[in-house]
RNA sequence: GGCCCCAUCGUCUAGAGGCCAAGGACAUCGCCCUCUCACGGCGAAAACCCGGGUUCGAACCCCGGUGGGGUCACCA
């Protein structure tokens, strides 16, 4: 699942990446066996491709520091560690995850900062340590912390950042279950990868300070960061589920077109110019400025969302529309695929009529779906409040006559019949208008009377209007 | 709680010391168009978190407070 915090962030990446003729690498980090398992990395990579971000160098696609999946990079972190051991930067610890457990706990109990720096293995005589995992003992490795001194990270987006060395731990670099953490295993390929820039999450951030500290033990250049903000949900919570959509599957499966989401995503704290809005991913990449990037986390707005959506949507042709809505329309129920795809022409027009009228893609079965299928079943509530008026009463089986009668069923035609019956009983054709239109589409709001009755075609107009007088002869007087 | 980041309309933002009695977009509310809805047009309401400095002058710089966020794992 990928969350939309996170395509922000990987959009950046790309952004970053277009803007200056760079490469946009993906790279798996998928070193937690528990988690990582080969259905969210097809997902994850199904997600961005739908998005629109392909990346130049990663699985699939290769590149010139294969592999990109960490696990097929045991060897690599391994080597690293043991020179970081040989150097004596890092050391082997064998204290237990209870044990560990209960030195936090007594750090709470006495209010000091769980900061584990352990004096018994950090020392230990590197012979001793070899004896202990020779006879089997489970172990981590460790990298020895400066206990003074600070480190500061010189963040594109915020400037420097100054972390005291006194408060970061002696982290963890290899697991006992001997896969490398994310902090080593992100350093060794960051380094290895060449990567010039990362560009990840605000949550990152701490993580910063420790990772440098590798470098520089290992002897490696420092690429440059960025910290993008999270995104946060109207409650400024992390957006999650919770607020309605928060991944990518979530976002398609709710009617957003990729274009639309992209675009948003980019807007969102992005710092462009906003005089515009509406921008192509090539647009995007021209003016992204890494630099004017906001540091602030920004609240994800669903309804600026469906109103991009809205946007791309209407700049859909009528062709690519139709092409969209058939599918939904057969799943539906409300048309039989061979149905549209004897008159596709049809749907075309349809769509013409329609396509101002729909924020997302998922609302084209509802607003469409009337348009195929013959006679239709009324809301008795509303049959009341349409039908019940003394006037269409009286007037429409005149009017559905005057209909029938049409030589033409243009809407020309079929306007020229309702306001031309309207006027001769002196009232507002709205009053023929309304029920016309339940009676036709089943509903209160539609698309113009007229264009939406030709298009209905006569037949089917007509067998509509049919039943409607039928039930509304049933309608108490 | 410690450490770190951040702070302009409800939301996303423009603003990089005088051009700002703060501009745009979405949302909201009017009006117009009109057969309903939508689109479109016009208009309204709506913000520089607070307090100190610096300066001739601060939304923009500095300090403090407050508020929001992040992070404190053998998760990434």
């Amino acid at each position: 699942m990928l969350h939309v915090g996170g395509v922000r962030t990987a959009l950046f990446n790309w952004l970053f990446a277009r803007k200056n003729s760079g490469t946009f690498v993906l790279r798996i980090e998928d070193t937690d066996l528990e988690r990582s398992t080969e259905e969210s990395v097809e997902q994850l990579k199904r997600s961005l491709r739908w998005i629109g971000l392909e990346w130049d160098e990663g699985p699939e696609i290769g590149g010139p520091h294969s592999p990109y999946r960490q696990t097929e990079r045991l060897d690599l972190y391994c080597e690293a560690a043991q020179k970081l051991l040989d150097s004596g930067a890092a050391y082997y610890d064998f204290a237990t995850p209870e044990e560990l457990a209960e030195l936090r706990e007594q750090a709470r109990a006495e209010k000091r900062q769980p900061i584990y720096t352990s004096g018994e293995y950090r020392q230990m005589d590197p012979e001793e340590a070899r004896g202990r995992i020779e006879a089997g003992e489970p172990y981590t490795v460790r990298f020895k912390t400066p206990r003074d001194g600070q480190t500061v990270v010189e963040d594109m987006i915020r400037g420097p950042v100054t972390f005291e060395n006194a408060n970061l731990e002696d982290f963890v670099l290899m697991k006992s279950s001997g896969t490398p953490t994310y902090n080593f295993a992100a350093v060794v390929d960051d380094a290895l990868m060449e990567m010039s820039h990362v560009i990840r999450g605000d949550d990152h951030l701490s993580n910063t300070p420790r990772q440098i500290l590798i470098y520089k033990a290992l002897g490696y250049d420092l690429p440059a960061f960025a910290h993008v903000p999270q995104v946060l949900g109207p409650d400024k919570k992390k957006l999650s589920k919770r607020h309605g959509a928060a991944s990518v599957e979530e976002f398609a499966a709710q009617g957003i077109l990729p274009e639309a989401l992209f675009n948003y995503l980019a807007l969102l704290g992005a710092g462009y110019a906003a005089d515009e809005e509406i921008f192509s991913p090539e647009e995007l990449a021209e003016r992204f400025r890494i630099k004017r990037v906001s540091g602030n986390p920004a609240v994800f707005d669903q309804q600026k969302l469906v109103s991009i959506n809205q946007v791309y949507i209407r700049r859909k042709s009528l062709e690519e529309l139709a092409m969209l809505a058939a599918p939904m329309l057969v799943e539906s129920g409300a048309a039989s695929a061979e149905e549209l795809e004897s008159d596709m022409p049809r749907l075309t027009k349809i769509m013409d009529l329609m396509k101002e009228r729909i924020g997302r893609t998922t609302d084209i079965p509802d607003a469409v779906g009337y348009f195929y299928g013959g006679e239709l079943e009324y809301d008795p509530e509303e049959f009341q409040k349409q039908f019940g008026k003394e006037f269409a009463r009286e007037n429409l089986p005149e009017l559905a006559e005057r209909l029938a009668a049409l030589p033409e069923w243009t809407e020309e035609a079929i306007e020229e019949a309702i306001r031309g019956l309207a006027a001769e009983r002196e009232k507002g054709a709205r009053h023929l208008i309304h029920p016309l239109r339940f009676a036709t589409t089943g509903r209160t709001v539609s698309a113009g009377l007229f264009e939406t009755m030709q298009l209905l075609g006569r037949e089917r107009s007509l067998l509509r209007v049919e039943k409607a007088l039928r039930e509304m002869e049933q309608l108490p007087a």
